[in-house]
DNA sequence: GCCATGCGGACAGAATCTGTCCGCAATGTC
DNA sequence: GACATTGCGGACAGATTCTGTCCGCATGGC
């Protein structure tokens, strides 16, 4: 937001937002140049980065001459080359996400459609705007079960790296059990979000639905991934 | 609610940066709600507001019920960073949005998907990646009904701009009737797509599915719009 | 009038921020 | 290999800020 006029800001908060926005430039900038733009020493200017860095930014940097601060590729966000299609899209897959069976999700879509809506060219955004401000995704199951964000980060990183999980399950008979599994894949079926592993106390395939499924956590260990039956997760998931 | 490892930050930067976050989402936020979920006090909260105000946000504000806070128009924000619970929800979100009835969509949301990705940094690109390689959206209902993304546009279009519409339309008893309607709302309603519109020759409010619309094109004329039945467009939809 | 909301002053204790000084590490040049 | 330039980060002390609390006021809808 380059404050292009007044340095009035004496404190962090602003000087972080201004040090976000010279980065922006792409060009190096040694911390020297950085501080004397931000008037503090360079030791305040490698604790803004570093602030920076903590929040998620991904500062690149690199010593000797030559050297200095940039933001790493990836972070700088050029404007998004987004076709109209891809407009709709996008808004229509983070709107309807707005019904789906995860803790707080609303307003979590809605924040990230509205960062991505920032990067859009203006006829795109005014598109992406008409959608969601003109539609509406109608849950029409009962009360929203919580599965938690967090727990779909795990289980998919875990299926990602073929890496054993635990998790407490309360089976359809309400009996509380804990289980090691292999993870293998997620499956979306209508309102109802799965899992699909292989249970290793039960040496076979199991089904469980996250809704019912409490604190999972990485194991640790690594596994061999088996072939899946019917080589079709969905498929497997629908027969239970 | 969001990600834990975010309570690192409890200075202002981190939390001011936050705050334009929960802001760009452009609903009215009370000053309770904001602390709630910055974890201070409401005091503070004013104090942040402040803090963005002098550094040049049009925040606006309104007392009384129904009051609080939002981002005026307009204002356009420095590239805030998708944090993790953003990522899950960007990915599920276009991820589950090829399970939706439009013609094209699987490859226009994985196009538009991988973009987004390519501007995310590492880590939380390695999330998303996680999850569309190890999750599939299923839906078994029937085949799916061609819905054209340029007819979305067409619609929402026309419901923004408050302008007359003209499509063919063929209705439960497959006969075939041409339509001048003023579009007010769109509803996603399981795996059918309803327009909500009134019927200007009818005189009277009618619900169309999409797939059995034809040819939607803008009619030119601008309309005033009505209030919605029930003052809920998915409640009047659901009754048909 | 009543309620929910925003606004902002005052204050004190806790937390932080900054500049300074230092030695180390990495990278490119001579 | 020496040297220059740049980034990294610990330690410290004093200055600054930040936060929560408490308060009364203003505004807008019912």
């Amino acid at each position: 937001m380059s404050t292009p006029e007044e340095l009035e800001l004496a404190d962090p908060t602003g000087r972080v937002l201004r040090l976000l926005s010279l980065l922006q430039t792409h060009r190096r900038w040694s911390s020297d140049e950085l501080a004397d733009e931000l008037r503090v020493t360079a030791r305040t200017v490698r604790r803004d980065i570093d602030r920076l860095r903590t929040l998620g930014y991904d500062v690149d940097a690199l010593s000797g001459p030559e050297g200095g601060y940039r933001l790493a590729a990836g972070s700088h966000l050029p404007p998004l080359m987004i076709d109209n299609d891809e407009a709709v899209a996008i808004a229509v897959g983070l709107w309807s996400a707005t019904a789906t069976p995860l803790e707080g999700i609303e307003e979590t879509a809605l924040r990230a459609l509205a960062k991505i809506e920032a990067l859009l060219p203006d006829h795109v955004r005014r598109r992406t705007q008409a959608i969601t401000t003109n539609m509406s995704a109608h849950r029409w199951y009962g009360e929203k079960v919580a599965i938690n964000m967090e727990s779909i980060a795990v289980l998919t990183d875990t299926c990602r790296d073929s890496e054993q999980l635990r998790f407490d399950y309360v089976d359809k008979e309400g009996a509380a059990t804990r289980r090691l599994v292999e993870p293998h894949h997620l499956v979306a079926m209508d309102e109802r979000w799965y899992l699909l592993a292989w249970d290793v106390r039960r040496d076979d395939w199991r089904t469980f639905r996250l809704d019912r499924l409490k604190e999972p956590r990485r194991a640790g260990a690594r596994f061999e991934r088996r072939p899946i039956p019917q080589d079709d997760p969905a498929a497997f998931v629908a027969e239970n």
